[in-house]
DNA sequence: CGGCTTGCGGCCAGGATCCGGCCACAACGT
DNA sequence: ACGTTGTGGCCGGATCCTGGCCGCAAGCCG
């Protein structure tokens, strides 16, 4: 049998995180002890560091290293992946949504047809938090990802600021996520011009297979040419509250991604504090866990607060 | 020379998402376009799809097979997946959480140490749902689930339920996710018995590194023992409204995991949901986009509504 | 301490493979 | 029609892989 098979069959049998022997191994693998020896010392030269232990119950085991072994996935453990991603890509987590989209690309391009429908499946089962639905679809996104990567050219719909839907014919050049929103930057081929998209409003994106040499971008980066363009639009929704206590005393209550509340006179703070959905920040203000006080605050942030109380009212009185 | 890496690095190559031209494979692997055609021919005995295009710009391509090649990944994405499974595994995408155990256990065993505090930081900065904070350690969860899957004895801190902090030693057989919670069943070397434990009470876990052999669990798997367990603990939070509408209209305004609104009547539906988090329970009902009224609800529940009343109003009212 | 288990790695010999080079051929784009 | 690029058969020589054998070392147990 092949030996390079043999060896990922063996590194996959070492992932398992199990104690595994060297007669179970050379079983499973179906060649002599001796060989298996030798393939254990080839992953070590690899760089994959196996650790051995002797006597009685002596056995092999993968350890940590400084490089990371391909990673051999069952299809559950594929799916979780992608669905871990997924989530995390539309800003579950932040810091890494560019690095997750980039990760999910690289899984989706060899993921089965069979385990996407499961993902799927399991994607819309994603609990999400109440009130904050705005997300992009990851199969857009990931659309998006690929052409960018393989230089395509990509046909999608997109409705504008206005609601006018029109159909664009670009070649992407790189996915940038700001503010919890994925945009990118593409060369408008119709219009012959740079701009940038946000992946929510795209709708049927469709790679058609037509490879072209990637071009150069008029600005340092794709982030700081997304940022130039975002300059110029509103900004989110943000509000001033002050809180009743010492800094000391709120930090813990104060969720980390609110920012962080900063002494105003002995026995309170200012929290400035923001994001781009409205129901959302008021529910996270109201779920503040100190005396608050709004200095400042859209009138529409005046009414998610309002709408929230009375909701809560209605409910609690019979 | 190997012919084992250099497959590796071929993988990697076309793990890339990019068309790649015989040439310049052959010419990164440092072989003859002979051997690279052979090596794709080998690849795709292994069962991964490569696809080429002939003619100008012709060249190599990764698709999506029946099998999940091994994944080649760099440092960011595999700090990236272990973020994102570490979120799914605590509850953020219901139905996967074991699955995600699993896999981060799998990634976890070969992440390198400082990709590890990598993980650890970006793991701070995640997002919390607002009011709802109880989660498990995922490095507790991980110690647990290494020990299942490799037999060997755990040593922990344990705080009871009623407050009481224990120090065991115990064989851990199996983890079991159920209501956002995540459970073990194990074996109590001390008492000589099997016990449920909650992995959000367990503090300092310790693999000793001593490896037992498996134990068979007086039940007919660990999920229907933990459920056994559990059935005469207390019920999580649990609610039962009277919505406005038609379950037509309802249906998409009625977050997915609250369960389904039932028709009641020609204009109301009724709906019964449940969190095992109070706050939660408090702000989903307030957020639900609907005329309701809460026909059953514990005080508690009626309390915490209140609270978030009460909250909303001092926000509104200068 | 001695016996048992289990892994280590050198050595050997026969056989399988791997590799590069060559070539006629088949798609594909221009 | 022509150039480009991938395909795969064939060949010869170098390389390797494998299994078997061995003496040895490191744990475990009594």
């Amino acid at each position: 049998m092949d030996p390079t098979a043999r060896i990922l069959r063996l590194l996959s049998l070492l992932q398992t995180y199990r104690h595994w022997s060297g007669d179970e191994l050379s079983g499973r693998l179906e060649v002599s002890p001796r060989t298996l020896r030798r393939d254990v010392e080839r992953l070590r030269d690899l760089g994959y560091p196996v650790e051995t232990s002797r006597g009685t119950y002596g056995g092999y085991q993968l350890a940590a290293g400084t490089q990371i072994p391909p990673l051999l996935l069952d299809d559950e453990e594929a799916v979780a992946i992608a669905v871990g991603l997924r989530t995390a890509a539309n800003g579950a987590v932040s810091g890494i949504e560019e690095t997750s989209v980039r990760a999910l690309a690289k899984l989706q391009q060899v993921l089965p047809t069979r385990l996407r429908r499961r993902v799927e499946a399991l994607a819309v089962a994603t609990e999400t938090v109440p009130g904050y639905t705005e997300s992009v679809d990851p199969d857009v996104l990931m659309t998006i990802a690929q052409a960018c990567r393989g230089s395509e050219q990509l046909r999608f719909h997109y409705t504008a600021n206005d609601g006018s839907e029109t159909s664009r014919l670009v070649e992407p050049h790189r996915l940038v996520s700001r503010h919890r929103r994925w945009y990118f930057v593409a060369w408008d081929v119709d219009r012959g011009a740079w701009r940038t998209f946000r992946a929510d409003r795209v709708a049927r994106p469709f790679a058609n297979g037509v490879r072209v040499p990637p071009r150069e971008l008029p600005a340092e980066d794709a982030a700081s040419f997304v940022d130039t363009a975002l300059r110029s639009r509103p900004q989110p929704f943000t509000a001033v509250l002050r809180l009743r206590g010492t800094a000391e005393e709120l930090r813990g209550r104060v969720p980390h991604w609110m920012g962080e509340p900063v002494a105003d006179g002995t026995d309170s703070c200012l929290l400035r504090t923001g994001a781009d959905n409205l129901e959302w920040l008021a529910i996270s203000l109201a779920m503040l866990d100190a005396e608050a006080e709004l200095l400042e605050g859209t009138p529409e942030l005046v009414a998610a607060l309002t709408r929230l109380r009375t909701r809560a009212e209605r409910l609690t009185v019979h």
